[in-house]
Order: structure tokens, then sequence, then C-alpha cells
DNA sequence: CGGTCGCTGTACAACTTGACCAGCAGATCA
DNA sequence: TGATCTGCTGGTCAAGTTGTACAGCGACCG
């Protein structure tokens, strides 16, 4: 799915002011109402845009720790491992990987004595070999989406 | 910022069902509308919920390839090298860690050959001294939160 | 006891939404 | 060349939602 310039000034007019409606946005971009209204329709029917759900800060909610974890399984254990993970509410995200080890998984935690917690709950499972953890200290560029959009955009022709 | 039962279920609500207004929330949680607004609100300005931006999947936008790389920095090189991931827009995420590497970061890419561009680009920049990609093959969990906030919600009084 | 807080239920004007429509410009194709 | 398609425009309409305000009420607290 490719996206044009207009596309992108929409996604990342939205994602800078959210509460605005179709009918704001189009003054803002300067088409018809309709054409916002076509163009929203089309990039959530094609999956580039997923939704308008809430964007949670986990440290709001009082888990201001972040870690990741590198998670080497014991061979045929992937499932389990998988479904194990994901009854853990920490687990904001699991990935399987290439390299040197198998998973890759996402962790908050309420404090640093707490991440212990969290951790011994996630390798406290059979099949998990080995894992190491790394602590996120700083986070100097937050998932961000706009750059790539921008990109997309300009690669299509106009 | 501790969140009760209510909270809980109306951001579980919106990430379910986003496209509800403040009216239709409030009579599927069964209260009434001005504690909806009240506490959407509250949850806004305390910084629980960031946000409503749209978002946006890389892989329909055409970056169906995601890793991640472990990188190492030469001392004192920090700061620039943030500003110089800051600028890739293939760069979705930064964190700088405790552990083996310095820095983590999510990187998508349009293939693994496409990946290898972006690598590149990312690691050609002398402040790195060594980079170590995963590639991401399955992505059982996807970014969550809402097993968070309900564990959260649970441990506050209701 | 009086004060404060949060929730309810109501009201109102102003606005937005979703759905239409006809017209029009540009691209495509036989 | 002319016919057709697609996408954008600018307009309409009824129905619904929003923001804001208000008074009442129960719970909690010093």
């Amino acid at each position: 799915m490719a996206i044009d310039h207009l596309d992108g000034r929409l996604i990342a007019l939205l994602a800078r002011e959210p509460r605005i409606g179709v009918l704001e946005a189009s003054r803002r971009l300067g088409v018809a109402r309709g054409t916002v209204q076509a163009r929203l329709d089309r990039l959530q029917d094609s999956g580039v845009i997923r939704g308008f759900g809430p964007q949670v800060d986990p440290a709001a909610l009082g888990y201001p720790v972040t870690a990741f974890a590198t998670l080497e399984i014991k061979q045929g254990q992937g499932a389990d491992v998988r479904n194990h993970l994901a009854t853990v509410p920490e687990v904001l995200e699991l990935h399987t990987t290439t390299g040197h080890g198998d998973m890759l998984c996402r962790l908050v935690a309420r404090s640093n004595a707490d991440l212990q917690r969290v951790i011994d709950r996630v390798v406290g499972f059979e099949g998990i070999v080995r894992a190491s953890t790394a602590i996120v200290m700083e986070n100097p560029v937050p998932l961000r989406i706009i750059p790539l959009v921008e990109q997309a955009a300009g690669d299509a022709p106009l």
C-alpha cells in the first residue's frame, strides 16, 4: 500500500492533534471534507492506520522501569513459552528473532526491585534456558512513525 | 498516578472500540456522561493517556521487516549518536540501556536487502563501535497495554 | 456539624457526522 | 477523437454528539 503526499499530511496532522475531527482536518489541509473522509476510510481499510486507541504511558500508571530481555529457548518449547509470556501483564511485547537469543521481550516494572520479581516470573518457566536483561535508562527517541510516514509519502508520486 | 476500576474499564473500552464517543462510552459503562468526561480529562491531564493518535502499521506502509540493533558506543559520543539516529526515519525507537550494549534501537526496512542499507546508514557513524542486529521473525505478543491497565486498576481500591 | 468531593440527570445551543448529489478535471483506452 | 473512470469539489440534509452549565445527592473528613 503506497500513500501519497496528502495521506502523509493527514496522518501527520492527526498525530499532532488527534482531537480534531474530519471537518477541521479538511479545513487545515485545504481540501473538501469528503476527500478527507474517503482518504481516512481508505487508510483504515488498507490497514495503514490500525486505529485510534488511547496511548497509555506505563510510567504514569506506576511502571516507570522498562527493560528488554533476550531469551534463549529450549528446542521445541517456543509455543509454550509464548503462551506463558502472554499471561504476564508486565510483558508488553514479544518477538521471536534471529541472532544470539531466540526471543526478545519488552518488560515494565514498578521499580528496579520489582523488575526482579517480573524477571523471575518471566524466566520461571522450564522452556527458557537463559535470559539476559538490559534495563532502559533513557529513551532519546520514543516510538515514532511520522518520519517514516513522511518518507513513504515523499517517495510516492504526488 | 493510580487508576481505579472505572478508569480501567474506560481505557479498555476505548482500546477495543476507539471510534465510540464519550456519550456511547458512558452508556456502555453505565455511568453519566459527565463522569466519563471528567475521568477522561483527568487521565489525559495526569499523562496516563498520552493521546489518541493514529496507530500506523509500518508493514502496511511498505516496511514489513523489523529488527532490533544493539549498539556499542565510543565513550563520550552518546549525544552525537542519538542525534544521528534521530535523523534516520527507519529508526522507530531508541533506548540507552545497561548491559552488553549501550543502546538498543528498533528498525524497520522494506526488505531484508533494504535492511542492510538501513543498518549501513545507522552504523555509518564514527561514534558507533559495534552493532549486532536481531531480525524479527514473528510477533507473538504485539505491543499491548490492556493487561497492565487491568492489573493497575485491580490493585487500586474500587 | 459544615465543607468538600465526585456522580447523577437534565438542559441548551453549536457543532460535527454520515450520507447523499451533480459537476468537473485529468487520466486511460479503444 | 470520443467514451469512460476515478477522484475531488462544494453543496444539502437529518440525526446525533459535544461542550458547558446547573441543581441535587450521598460519602467522606476534620
